[in-house]
DNA sequence: CACTTCACGCGAACCGGTTCGATGACCGGC
DNA sequence: GCCGGTCATCGAACCGGTTCGCGTGAAGTG
């Protein structure tokens, strides 16, 4: 059942049956039908491994994500599924490789020997080996995400800093005076990952801009460390009345925290934080939060490696997404109206 | 860079190479070294296309999940990401199919042009047209879940049905009467999903057995969705004290449905399902559940899968798991001891 | 020293497509 | 009636590996 049955079958050659299915050259129409009528009749598709080898594209894409290690987040969930959908609607398919780092086998495997036209970059870090390695292969990659030097790269990526940023002023504006900041693991954190150092800086940045007192956490992703980190967040100040969080899997258990100490959200207590939308509705009350467009930003990574993969010398492109705030129920007034900070701050 | 290269750099000819890198010829120790050499220099990898063409393996297993629709569930995410780690340990590469059915354009292309070397698939439905075509064509496969006719397929499943029964048993015993159902959405039930179907039949008969009084939902996988189904159990009738969900998706919702209505988990109310452990560790309070557990389910799959490539002619496997259910803080006593069914049944 | 044995390496064919240059049939124009 | 030009089709080469059969030189044997 190959195409040089459906050729003997229709009583041609095996190039008639290629151009007749690839339209690259003129086919007559009654040699297309009986081509065609064969065709169906066998159930006949092409050989993709045949069709890569000769004409050097495999119609797939390689997704890069970290391996688990312990969990994945339900952000990391959308974006595989987003970006699979927008891949599927494009036709190609998508390949998974777990990998952290560019030596990972499934790196080199899904590289070096090629089983990729292109490749899409999960949790990318402020310096990423693996971005820099496929830069330096000119290997058309999109990042989701942007590390430290994104110039001359494609890539796909939320302003942490700003999302960070507009969470401080939100709880500020609303009186709020001693904040901690619930950080992603501190593995991430230390190995520079994008998400936890942008955000930590608006974090910082905002923070000392408003004059506010704040105290910075490390979590791990599930929902015993949050509640672990509550406790501790409030053993150290028990006069902090609001969080900001960018680590949704530790969300539950921030919640159950302050629930155990007694604290009512909002009325004692207020979180906000940056978190894909469905997991802010999950909880309750609602989370306040800069909603993380997951399903926006895969489908764009896709669209922007199709057109890279199209267009070998298009100029890098890449889109900033700043996604407001959405107001739920988890935020509320603070101890008191923000004071200039030159006074609050000494 | 390709074989032809190494092998004139080397100066062998490609066979050679061939039979150093396969092992499946000796080569003399000197040549192997030349030869290596060479590689380790240029970095060579063999192409994949080209290797998969020649040997008829592609060293890929796809992986067939449904589209997302609106949304993937936690459950799902933790399928993908065990069936990938099992899969790179044992060097396959995973291929992502968003089909539902066998005519999706994603299946066709995953099948018919042999992309991969087998398939792993997710979401079974009783009929599951999928399944049946993959046995007729005897493609090498393994489902996750488990059919209406199992026999001479291979498969990982839950036993949902004890499980919903396990969960009714669970709430009798802490003298619960009256007690909701909260299935997955309605239209999967309709089309028949294992799940959903195998768990209202479990519960369904569980129930009878105990003679409580019940009443079953179908639910969307969301909070909203969860938190309107919950209004809705406690209008149709006030005086049911406990749920069994298998829609983690929803509850989120559900917990806040009863937040709202007033009614305290577990003095007032008693909830527990099926669902995957660390979302039941999320909710407060933690959900005592049948824990699903993917991540075993995944690996399970990967490996039968892998033994079915390996060994063609292998009798059918498959596993059928019964996590035992894991008390945690969500379920307490009901309004009474049990009654002798007759009694309370009429 | 001639004869087998063996280890090693080579060349060619093959996997199933794509693509290029060539060929032949048919057409209209002069 | 001959010529130039289309149009449809064919054959062969190629993509980059794997694998089979065979040849060759060195070592072992009587």
């Amino acid at each position: 059942m190959n195409i040089g049955e459906i050729a003997r079958r229709a009583g041609v050659s095996r190039s008639t049956v290629s151009y007749a299915l690839s339209g690259k050259r003129p086919v007559s129409e009654d040699t297309r039908r009986k081509i065609q009528h064969v065709i169906d009749e066998l159930g006949y598709r092409p050989n993709a491994s045949a069709r890569a080898l000769a004409n050097g594209r495999t119609n797939t894409i390689g997704l890069v994500f970290p391996p688990a290690g312990n969990h994945y987040t339900g952000m990391q969930l959308d974006f595989i599924g987003s970006v699979v959908e927008a891949a599927a609607a494009q036709d190609y398919d998508v390949l998974l490789s777990p990998s952290g780092v560019d030596s990972d086998r499934s790196f080199q495997r899904m590289l070096g020997e090629r089983r990729v036209d292109g490749a899409i970059l999960m949790e990318i870090r402020l310096e990423d080996d693996r971005v820099d390695h496929l830069a330096a292969l000119d290997f058309p990659s999109v990042a989701i995400g942007r590390s430290a030097h994104p110039e001359g790269t494609w890539w796909v990526g939320l302003d942490h800093t700003a999302l960070a940023a507009a969470c401080v002023h939100h709880l500020a504006d609303l009186g709020h005076r001693r904040v901690a900041f619930v950080n992603r693991p501190e593995q991430l954190l230390r190995t520079g990952y994008e998400s936890a150092h942008r955000g930590l800086d608006g974090f910082t940045k905002a923070a000392a801009e408003r004059g506010l007192t704040v105290r910075t956490y490390c979590c791990g992703d599930d929902a015993a460390s949050g509640q672990a980190c509550l406790e501790q967040i409030l053993h150290d100040d028990p006069a902090t009345t609001a969080l900001v969080t960018l680590n949704e899997a530790a969300l539950g258990g921030l919640y159950r925290g302050l629930t155990q100490a007694g604290r009512h959200v909002p009325r004692d207590f207020s979180v906000t934080g940056v978190v894909a939308g469905r997991w802010a509705e999950t909880v309750t009350p609602q989370l306040t939060a800069a909603d993380v467009p997951a399903e926006e930003m895969g489908r764009r990574a896709v669209d922007l490696l199709v057109e890279r993969l199209d267009h070998p010398d298009a100029p890098p492109r890449h889109h900033l997404l700043t996604p407001p705030i959405s107001l739920r129920a988890s935020t509320g007034p603070g101890p008191g109206p923000g004071l200039p900070s030159s006074i609050e701050s000494r």
